[in-house]
DNA sequence: TGCCTATTTGGCAATATTGCCAAATAGTGT
DNA sequence: ACACTATTTGGCAATATTGCCAAATAGGCA
């Protein structure tokens, strides 16, 4: 692997790790139906702000989401629309994956 | 967020993890070309044969690609394609991030 | 059987991620 | 200026990921 290819694999690997996170994975779905400030995602995932607050950032450096700071809040908004791509083959691999698993079962209770 | 929420997006993060790695993409990218064994792999990637072994079976458990056996040598394959939307939708916002980046340096070189 | 090749697994040290607390920062309204 | 609210940042301990080495496993072939 030279070092261009390495940088494509790299950046890439960069997005996806944004996303690898189960808060973050939330927070996307809800921007997905409208912008909320920090303390109204802090409020529905139950953690502490400041880890809220770092969740949010680390979407924003991969540049998934946006900030824009009105009156006292700061609102996020989901900036890739494409991203939503992945959450519907995410949940067409957790699927077949699923399908895999009834495959299996009814083999052996056919046995 | 109640349990069964929790848990999708905990899925969803894992198979999200599944990709987060520099390698990991190299390897969906070769395999979508055609199938390839882990000595393959490993040749290409120039890492220890254990670490490229290492990185299938993450993929493998996360339902991306499946192995089999064949002769000497066990040949990998991508299973879920859909895992290619990721790679389009992950390069679009590599894109994006540029595009305003480069924006950024229009703004600064016309001032 | 024994040897060889291909692959996986266990162990371990280096590194990265996560989440809380406390403190800093920024902006609003009095 | 002051108090107040919202958010970010620094620090740190707990946890997870990564990559190499060495050892184990599996199958083919003489």
């Amino acid at each position: 692997m030279n070092n261009k290819i390495d940088a494509k694999y790299f950046e890439m690997s960069r997005i996806s790790k944004a996303l690898a996170h189960p808060t973050r994975m939330f927070i996307i779905d809800k921007l997905n139906e409208k912008e909320y400030c920090v303390h109204e995602l802090t409020e529905m995932i139950g953690a502490d702000t400041s880890t809220v607050s770092k969740h949010l950032s680390v979407l924003k450096n991969s540049g998934i989401i946006s900030d824009e700071k009105r009156g006292n809040c700061v609102y996020y908004n989901l900036e890739c629309t494409c991203v939503l791509n992945i959450f519907s083959c995410v949940m067409n691999v957790i699927q077949t994956n699923l399908q895999s698993a009834m495959a299996l079962v009814d083999m052996s209770s056919a046995k």
